[in-house]
DNA sequence: ATGTGC
């Protein structure tokens, strides 16, 4: 099954000393003078192309081992892998024990997805699509948004997250929320993974967005960010799995709110202070690695890695509300527009954080715990499906599935090029885009991702996922 | 990923 080309550069990685295997629907990757480093393994259709930076990459990350003290336990890939530009391919995730990897979450923390359907059909939406854009086009056109939040409150999310912001939400005289639409958030937590609460703290936070008292004005809040985040809307088209779809509250002929967003700023600073510090605390008379990642030992640095887990989760809490805001700021215009609609969420979940799972952590970047039932989301592209999926604790995988279809073509591809070829080329023909910079029109088209169903297909067919539902889009926001 | 950039 394999082409010609695919042998051609598995040749070509034998001779720089990777060897690379292709075999039962995944890839192997070593490098030849790292015996003792594990196997790392990617699940991808053979009819899929593979790109010899991202197996290196891969490689790399498994031989990101700490030399005095630490172990890279296992290393795998989801179909969605594709290179990262900080040495660590997107799709990846790592088991470790005894250290952790900065550089194997990078500054995109707590990039993840939320889900959320209403008993409103894709027809009476339409007819009301203009105002609901002209609304949501006041919410979301700005890359910054000025929200003006109590000092306490940002302390509050920074720490706890979710439940740091519904506990600042209460009137303590009263024991009620401040606004009564926070009930619903408040009955919604279970549906977060870790409830979005994980053990952060403010002095991890940017300085400016945690002053002792008085309000904070913050421009990341409650906006989308750029590249592949979006949010949009879609038509819940078919239901794979009624029990479980049920029981989350997803039906036939639904509409569906996806939104795929993170820490934004937040992420950035967070992550780019732990890169920089990982290189520092490397430079204590060690080799540095040519593959550019930093471990952590918490066996000879143990404060470090306990820094680094806080300040991570002090940016994954920040991306949790992030999620949360976004969602209300859609409820709030869905009601605005179409009248008194509950909009429950089913799920939110994270695509790029560190774990505490087994005998150490895993790491996943661009790839969705998959836990046994927990769902999972995979967004398509603005032209293709998006699904909804159960998790099968698949120890093979490290209990992960794909973050989404896996880009095909880059950024800087399309921009250049992308802009002469044709609509129906790009996969464009029949897409309700909304933004505001028409080359992300271009850079997200459909033609940039690989196909969906053949990356979910061959995690159903892996035992990765159960697939429980599949929405189409009908309209997408980007920023 | 980031109001970015070969």
């Amino acid at each position: 099954m394999q082409s010609k080309n695919i042998s051609r550069l598995l040749r070509a990685l034998a001779r720089q000393g990777l060897d690379v295997q292709y075999n039962n629907q995944s890839y192997s990757a070593r490098w030849v003078d790292s015996p003792d480093a594990p196997i790392a393994e990617v699940l991808l259709p053979a009819s899929f192309p593979v790109e010899a930076k991202a197996l290196k990459q891969l490689a790399n990350l498994a031989n990101a081992k700490h030399p005095k003290g630490g172990n890279i336990c296992h290393v795998c890939a989801t179909p969605d892998f594709h290179p990262g530009d900080a040495g660590v391919a997107i799709g990846s995730v790592v088991q470790t024990s005894g250290q952790v990897i900065p550089a194997a979450v990078g500054s995109d923390i707590n990039c993840g997805m939320r889900l959320h359907v209403a008993d409103l059909s894709a027809e009476k939406f339409l007819a009301r699509r203009d105002r609901f854009v002209e609304l949501m086009k006041g919410d979301f056109f700005f890359g910054k948004r000025d929200v003006t939040m109590a000092a306490r409150t940002m302390k509050a999310l920074f720490q706890d997250g979710v439940t740091g912001w519904l506990d600042s939400m209460l009137d303590k005289s009263t024991g009620n929320f401040v606004r009564s639409d926070i009930n619903q958030i408040a009955t919604e937590i279970d549906r977060i993974f870790l409830n979005g609460s994980m053990s952060g703290h403010i002095k991890w936070a940017p300085q400016e967005l945690v002053p002792e008292s008085g309000l904070v004005r913050d421009g990341g809040l409650a906006t989308i960010g750029g590249g592949n985040h979006f949010v949009e809307v879609q038509w819940v088209e078919q239901i794979t799995n009624p029990k479980l779809a049920y029981r989350w509250g997803v039906k036939k002929g639904q509409l569906a709110f996806m939104i795929h967003s993170g820490s934004r700023n937040v992420g950035k600073y967070i992550g780019g202070m732990w890169r920089d510090w990982a290189r520092k605390l490397w430079s204590e008379g060690l080799k540095y690695p040519d593959s550019r990642l930093f471990p952590l030992s918490s066996i000879t640095h143990p404060e470090s890695v306990t820094d680094y887990l806080e300040a991570e989760a002090t940016a994954a809490n920040y991306a949790f509300v992030n999620r949360l805001l976004l969602a209300e700021l859609l409820r709030l215009r869905l009601r605005q527009v179409y009248g008194d609609l509950e909009a429950p969420l089913v799920y939110d979940l994270p695509h790029n954080i560190t774990l505490p799972e087994g005998q150490g952590w895993v790491t996943r970047k661009g790839a969705c715990p998959a836990h046994v039932g927990q769902p999972v989301i995979i967004p398509g592209s603005m032209g293709t499906p998006s699904y909804l999926l159960m998790g099968l604790g698949n120890s093979d995988w490290c209990c992960s599935a794909s973050h989404g279809a896996g880009r095909l073509r880059s950024r800087f591809d399309l921009s250049r090029k992308g802009n002469r070829e044709s609509e129906d080329k790009l996969g464009l023909t029949g897409v309700d885009c909304i933004t505001l910079r028409a080359e992300r029109r271009i850079e997200e088209a459909p033609a940039a991702y690989k196909p969906i169903a053949p990356v979910i297909d061959v995690q159903v067919r892996a035992g990765l996922v159960q697939v429980v539902a599949r929405m189409h889009p009908i309209l997408t926001f980007k920023a």
